[in-house]
DNA sequence: ACAGAGATCATCT
DNA sequence: GATGATCTCTGTG
């Protein structure tokens, strides 16, 4: 199924985790490509959603289309996509295209493939915080367009998580520099 | 190149 | 009291 079919009527998070690669994601018109994303499901121990409802993760069982932003380790902020209640995509990495200028200034001196390699280094590239939990992709600041034709698309293990950790569930974009990390061998 | 530590806090055990 | 869907810096090889 395709991305946009999933974001309007809902549908499964891996699809659009994987129809996600190679589209243009901006915030305030700061962002660019995405090439990475992990799917995460309602019945996946490693899932923000597993334990059901809770106060901080209420954005996550929201109709699809619906930000979902949570604070990593105490201090980073990461940025979610719900695909069906209880599902969602995390954006872990773009390749900058938009809003150069704006990322650098909130991201520092790094060099420009790194402003967004990484969920945390993503959403503080493209001024994500908590505030925006809860809001909708299909309104503003958010705008997501078309991007690669007919992108390779790489598939591997999800990172950084200690449950649930063979699920195949991790994409990007195959040849981009801006990836979080390398993807294993011979994943397709 | 790789390993380890510290930052920092809501949620869970 | 421990644990994360992380990042950065520092020390060593």
């Amino acid at each position: 199924m395709d991305a946009l079919t999933i974001l309007r009527d809902g549908g499964d998070p891996v699809a659009l985790a994987r129809g996600l690669i190679g589209r243009k994601f901006l915030v305030a018109g700061a962002g660019g490509l995405i090439v990475e994303t992990e799917a995460y499901s309602r019945d996946d121990a490693a899932s923000h959603s597993f334990r059901g409802p809770r106060t901080a993760n209420a954005a996550m069982f929201g109709p699809p289309g619906t930000i979902y932003v949570y604070r990593s380790y105490g201090l980073h902020w990461c940025l979610n996509i719900v695909a069906a209640p209880g599902a969602a995509v995390l954006l872990r990495a773009l390749a900058p295209t938009h809003g150069l200028d704006v990322m650098a200034e909130r991201r520092g001196p790094v060099p420009p493939h790194l402003l967004c390699a990484g969920p945390g280094r993503l959403a503080r590239a493209l001024g994500v915080t908590g505030v925006l939990d809860g809001a909708s992709l299909f309104g503003p600041p958010f705008a997501l367009g078309p991007g690669i034709d007919a992108p390779a698309v790489l598939t591997g293990p999800r990172i950084g998580i200690s449950r649930d950790t063979e699920r195949p569930w991790r994409f990007g974009l195959s040849g981009s520099r801006s990836l979080s990390r390398p993807f294993p061998k011979a994943s397709h």
